[in-house]
DNA sequence: GCTTTAAAAAGTAACCT
DNA sequence: AGGTTACTTTTGAAAGC
């Protein structure tokens, strides 16, 4: 029986650079940054190389979401933090970065019964009519996990990689236990870490 | 004197005047949607229980009595869409998706799951069709059931699908626009499910 | 509570050819 | 009919309404 298998597909993660900024003037010289103060208070600006986007506040905080990784959300504050220097602004060179939030995508590899799974989880909802998925709250590691009947999942709401793995073979553990995993009749698949 | 002004005012508490004003969207509501009474009633029963116990204070009545319908409605076992009953309503599908899973957690309430099976009637009386139809239906989405094909799936779609089949099996037919519209999905939704199903069930349709 | 960002899962929907 | 795009669900932070 193989083991379960994920991906973190986005980090969302908050940066302080300590500092006020002119929002206006850096939205007049970055020529990709999208400013509507009436709309939303942030400047919004999407970096291309690490493709990830920011959300640029006056108080010098921002937010990074689209990382797919720790190593490319550190690669996008830095290019961050130059952008911002190269416009007026007098940044700090490596700020604090704070992890908020890991979205992966899992495999159980096995067909998942949702019906009874969502008779048999106190915690779970399960309404097809609204959400093809059973919305599993786990208590530890605190997570929300997304579960479809092809045993494809969704992790959310973790700050370690650690947790979305601790969660991801928590869950395969407790389907499989209530004997709701059966498995795939096709063969095999392939898949990454 | 001011006292007996205060009480000829008053003939209302405030508990009163909301239930009054509950019961009238829901009624209001409920006549649109031509539900049954049984289900108004328990609907207010709930309402009720909700107001009770407090949860009404800073959402809108229209939208609690909204969720309030919305559980009746699966309570009694004629499952009525969030999408349909907000429809009625100025608060938006969202809002009352909201209220009916506050009033469920609140008030302890956990539904059944949904079955397809139970949006065959609805489907069946008000495309027309036998009493026959509504057996092959129901028996097309037990076999669904058993094979799996239902997990995930919107309830109304399937039972769509199963009444579209029954419907070609038995000469009654329908097309799957009428069929679709009865049920609140798309052409493209009973159409995916119709493939599947007749694929997955072995089932053979009679050319016409 | 809302606004904005990103991302996956599977299903449904809207619009165009 | 098919294809594309877009919305449903979940999560988290930011500042302001």
């Amino acid at each position: 029986m193989a083991n379960p298998t994920y991906r973190i597909e986005n980090i969302v993660a908050t940066v302080n650079l300590g500092i006020d900024l002119d929002l206006d003037k850096l939205a007049e010289r970055l020529p990709a940054a999208e400013y509507n103060p009436e709309q939303f208070p942030g400047l919004i600006l999407r970096l291309q190389r690490p493709k990830i986007s920011a959300l640029i506040f006056r108080t010098g905080k921002m937010v990074c979401t689209g990382a797919k990784s720790e190593n490319e959300l550190k690669r996008a504050v830095k290019e961050l933090v130059r952008l911002l220097n190269e416009h007026g602004a007098d940044v700090p060179l490596t700020p604090e970065i704070q992890v908020q939030n890991i979205v992966a995508s899992g495999n159980l590899h096995a067909e998942v019964d949702i019906e009874k799974s969502a008779l048999m989880l106190e915690n779970s909802m399960y309404e097809p009519e609204q959400f093809p998925g059973l919305i599993y709250r786990m208590d530890d590691p605190k997570v929300v996990l997304l579960i479809f009947s092809s045993g494809k999942i969704v992790c959310t709401g973790a700050k370690k990689e650690q947790q979305v793995r601790d969660a991801v073979f928590k869950i395969h553990d407790v389907l499989r236990d209530i004997g709701a995993l059966y498995e795939e009749e096709g063969g095999k698949e392939e898949e990454e870490l | 004197k001011y006292r007996k002004w205060q009480q000829r005012v008053r003939v209302q508490t405030s508990y009163e005047r909301n239930i009054i004003q509950a019961m009238n969207e829901l009624s209001r509501i409920s006549s649109q949607l031509g539900i049954p009474k049984a289900c108004v009633d328990e609907a207010m029963g709930v309402y009720e229980q909700v107001l009770t116990k407090g949860l009404v204070r800073g959402r809108s009545v229209e939208a609690i009595v909204a969720a309030c319908l919305h559980m009746a409605c699966r309570k009694i076992g004629m499952p009525r869409s969030l999408d349909e009953i907000s429809q009625y309503t100025r608060a938006s599908r969202k809002e009352v998706a909201r209220c009916f899973r506050l009033i469920a957690r609140e008030l302890g309430v956990r539904l059944p799951l949904s079955d397809p099976k139970l949006y065959v009637p609805r489907i069946v009386e008000q495309l027309k069709l036998s009493g026959e139809i509504l057996k092959e239906a129901l028996n097309i989405l037990e076999q669904a059931k058993r094979k799996g094909l239902t997990a995930g799936k919107d309830p109304a779609g399937l039972a769509a699908a199963a009444v579209y089949i029954a419907s070609l099996l038995r000469g009654e037919v329908r097309t799957q626009k009428e069929v679709a519209m009865a049920a609140q999905v798309t052409e493209v939704t009973v159409r995916n499910r119709y493939k599947e199903l007749a694929r997955e069930l072995n089932i053979k349709i009679p050319i016409k």
